[in-house]
DNA sequence: CTGAAAGCGCTAACAG
DNA sequence: CTGTTAGCGCTTTCAG
């Protein structure tokens, strides 16, 4: 079954295939009769517009590709919801790309979304350094490009993120606050300026609260359940005395957590524990997980916003990037709550 | 700056642009010189091929359309993570549509998959008997379809879901033989067959071991933390023995779980309770959450699988429509465990 | 208000 | 091994 084209509307109503498609485009110089016996065949020979052929004449596709690390976490699937349901209302469709924080995958989507000539992309990179090289091309392209959550921090482009670290100081400040004073730091080995800014924001806590910033406190790792775990094993293996757990993730934080109570030592009494992300378990559990909030669904709507305003104004480039920072959220829960 | 093309490689090597469409695409007819000279010459020129022209001539795309409900929910997340993975290392990108259970949505998704001229469509649907009309549209376009999870059953198309029935059946079975008698349901007002397939399964299981369904303790709203409170709140109002909550949804039986604890009823010692999806909290929670687990990464890889072989073989639409339907794995924990 | 004509960048059959 | 040629289905001037 040959598919049927402005051609074939044509040839049914003897009228040229360019009368059908400007009447399709819904064109002003189309009178009413011709538009709606054209939209009339249309829909009875059951038209498809092709968008490949409109989009290779148009230079425009209407769609805009997107890569994430991963979307088997619920705070990029969250994202990821808020992005589309925004874009697609404007008129946008998502081309979806995984790299699980691999930077070869993360080359591939790029190299796809470019070739898809897609009208954007909106990315949440892997590795800060190492993605310079290919997120630079995308530039030269004059493709627009936008950042949200992870953003490389030395080239110029408008990006969405929240404030790490107002989130790392908040954070540490609620548990120094809660009369805590020996608090441990458990976060990625990632070299990312996310996880460093929650910890320049628990550094800074520490010392505007003068308390010492002990370097065997601080565990580097793969976040998660297993890692906050065995940190937690090791840290209660040492001397030092210890009262409270920031943990750049909540999983991490929830291995804390259970290692703490297997111990037997009672949270928040003995030890404070707070996490990061607000994952959904946080509430549930007990003691319920304190936490920070990252707006997921309102970053999402934000990034597709922003995205959709610059690329509005015709040259994306030549403005001086935009960066919207959004407020972290300290979810205070009985996991910290010593008062 | 213009985009380079395959003119202007040929330009600037002297030889015709067929020939290096030719080397590009790695026909065997081609000179390794002249290959390795359009080679250079492409990545000297930064050219990328327009992926829009040659799926307009070619015919395929190598894209195919994903529709869900909500990514912001594990279950469609993890299983489109799944989905993603496969197709992506054979070669196709995913278009992304999100319906929010709207039909109307379902509708637009569709269309412009179409009018993308995607290689496939993988579905979720949102409503069986609605979503009949234009689903039957795809398939008269001869465009590979194929569902997962929820499936329309009177239409010929493949799919990929767990077996609800069964699923419904052990989880109620497994009630019943920890000795709970008196097992109430909360599941979803959606006609879905994944709803009404759970439900069957707990009507079996009930009738194979003697037990009486009760129609009091069935409930039927829409699927939340809330629900599963006011379902309580209602089901503890009746004077009827309860001592047991078989929810189709998690969130549904951790707001059962809270309003028991709430009312002072301990769990699992004097009301069992049981809920559906796995999701993350399950496992933390106190006490932990018995539940259904969905295998969802597998359901979204097997997806992605047989659609692979199914469009591999030329008429989609020739043979009779394989069925792939994977095993539900009952999670024993705490909330449910009298033994 | 409608028609004619050119071309977006590529694939693929046919020649040589 | 390479060139010629004809479109894929649409948008978009330029005419009339």
């Amino acid at each position: 079954m040959k598919k049927t084209t402005i051609h074939d509307i044509a040839r049914e109503l003897d009228v040229t295939f360019s009368t059908v498609a400007r009447a399709l485009n819904d064109h002003p110089a189309i009178s009413v009769a011709t538009k709606a016996a054209v939209l009339e065949t249309a829909k009875r020979l059951n038209y498809q517009q092709n968008k490949l052929a409109s989009s290779l004449r148009s230079g425009r596709t209407n769609v805009i590709g997107i890569i994430v690390p991963s979307l088997d976490t619920s705070f990029f699937s969250s994202v990821v919801h808020g992005i589309e349901r925004v874009m697609n209302e404007n008129g946008y469709s998502m081309l979806l790309y995984q790299t699980g924080e691999s930077l070869a995958q993360e080359q591939k989507g790029i190299e796809t979304f470019l070739q898809s000539r897609v009208d954007g992309i909106i990315s949440s990179v892997s590795s800060e350094e190492k993605g310079l090289a290919f997120y630079g091309q995308i530039c030269k392209r004059q493709v627009p490009l936008l950042f949200f959550d992870r953003a490389i921090q030395n080239l110029p482009v408008p990006s969405v993120t929240i404030n790490d670290y107002q989130a790392g100081f908040v954070a540490t400040e609620h548990l120094i606050k809660q009369g805590y004073k020996h608090i441990a730091h458990l976060t990625s080995d990632q070299n990312l300026t996310i996880f460093n800014e929650r910890f320049r924001g628990y550094r800074d806590a520490l010392a505007q609260y003068g308390l010492e910033l002990n370097e065997n406190r601080i565990f580097k790792g793969r976040l998660s359940l297993e890692f906050g775990k065995s940190s937690l094993q090791q840290l209660l293996g040492q001397h030092g005395p210890l009262d409270a757990i920031f943990a750049a993730e909540d999983y991490t934080a929830m291995g804390a957590l259970q290692m703490l109570l297997e111990r037997g030592i009672k949270v928040p009494e003995q030890v404070g524990v707070v996490g990061f992300a607000n994952e959904a378990f946080g509430e549930f559990v007990t003691p319920s997980l304190s936490t920070v909030d990252q707006q997921t669904i309102k970053m999402g709507e934000e990034t597709a916003r922003l995205f959709l305003k610059l690329i509005a104004n015709k040259d994306y480039y030549g403005t001086t990037p935009e960066h919207i920072v959004l407020d972290p959220i300290l979810i205070s829960r009985r996991s910290s709550q010593l008062k």
